[in-house]
DNA sequence: AATCGTTCCTGATAGC
DNA sequence: TGCTATCAGGAACGAT
């Protein structure tokens, strides 16, 4: 599933492609994916239109354009679980494709469908966007705000870490890598976290961001970069997905249990 | 405020 | 072997 490595490195792959490209047409497969607005007025808006620059909030893509009419715009993209934005040849199996004045097509794929598009005058009025928490990798966001954070709140860590109100862009698989990393029991109440423990999730989830971007993501149902190609964190999944095979750090099995709706790996030996 | 269930969606897979 | 029920989960939403 896409989380903040995989859409940065999207972001990083379709930047320098798309930028001052005009959108020659729109096709449309599958409208459902389409939530504002109308597919008739989606693609009137984005005919013509220049892309300046795509960037990311959270989990979210965002492509700032100017339209024929000389308005700005916003075409948005989340993911969601299965979503891809690939910029290449035609595929015939998108969702939605953007023809580039360059012949090149950026394809929007996505198998399941649950991924979002829509065009706006403002992206940060969408729901997704207000009210989103601190980039964690941001200069601004500091470990002792992190840590006064979880000082107010009683909820359980490893659900905390995937409230996007809370902190954007963490998804199930590095909530649950950070909290292994950082010996913290996926269970545990967040205000029950000392000062220690709090500074080290903070720092290991930056660290576990990082190197996932270094990674390009983790291709571990099917992600792919901006250009098509697999992410290569996967191979360092400490936890996530790795029921029944032996923790790296002690040999004991690895566990899932669910919480807040959620799969969630974990060792309880390394964890407390 | 926290927690739970429901919805969206389709391919993989566990289980019979 | 082959079928079917279940699971995967990001985020919005409503109920408790």
């Amino acid at each position: 599933m896409p989380e903040l490595p995989e859409v940065e490195t999207i972001k990083r792959d379709l930047d320098p492609l798309i930028r001052g490209k005009t959108i020659t047409a729109v096709t449309v497969s599958r409208s459902t994916v389409i939530k504002e607005p109308g597919v008739r007025q989606f693609k009137r808006l984005l005919l013509n239109a220049r892309c300046r620059r795509i960037f990311r909030r959270g989990k979210l893509l965002v492509v700032e354009l100017d339209s024929a009419a000389g308005r700005e715009l916003f075409l948005t993209v989340h993911l969601k679980m299965t979503g891809q934005l690939v910029i290449g040849p035609a595929d015939p199996k998108s969702r939605v494709s953007f023809h580039l004045s360059d012949g090149m097509v950026l394809s929007y794929n996505d198998q399941r469908a649950l991924g979002e598009l829509r065009v706006v005058k403002d992206w940060r009025l969408l729901n997704v966007v207000r009210g989103m928490g601190p980039e964690p990798l941001s200069a601004g966001f500091t470990a002792e705000m992190f840590a006064r954070e979880l000082h107010g709140r009683s909820t359980k860590i490893k659900p905390l870490l995937l409230d996007q109100t809370f902190i954007a862009g963490i998804g199930n698989i590095y909530a649950a890598e950070a909290l292994f990393l950082s010996k913290i029991a996926p269970q545990r109440k967040a205000n029950t976290l000392s000062q220690s423990e709090s500074k080290r999730l903070f720092k290991n989830i930056r660290s576990i961001l990082e190197k996932a971007i270094q990674c390009r993501g983790s291709s571990f149902n099917n992600y792919r970069d901006g250009l098509g190609k697999k992410g290569t964190f996967t191979r360092h999944f400490t936890v996530y997905s790795r029921k029944g095979e032996p923790c790296v750090c002690c040999k004991e099995p690895i566990r899932k249990m669910t919480l807040g709706g959620r799969g969630t790996y974990f060792c309880a030996q390394c964890q407390k």
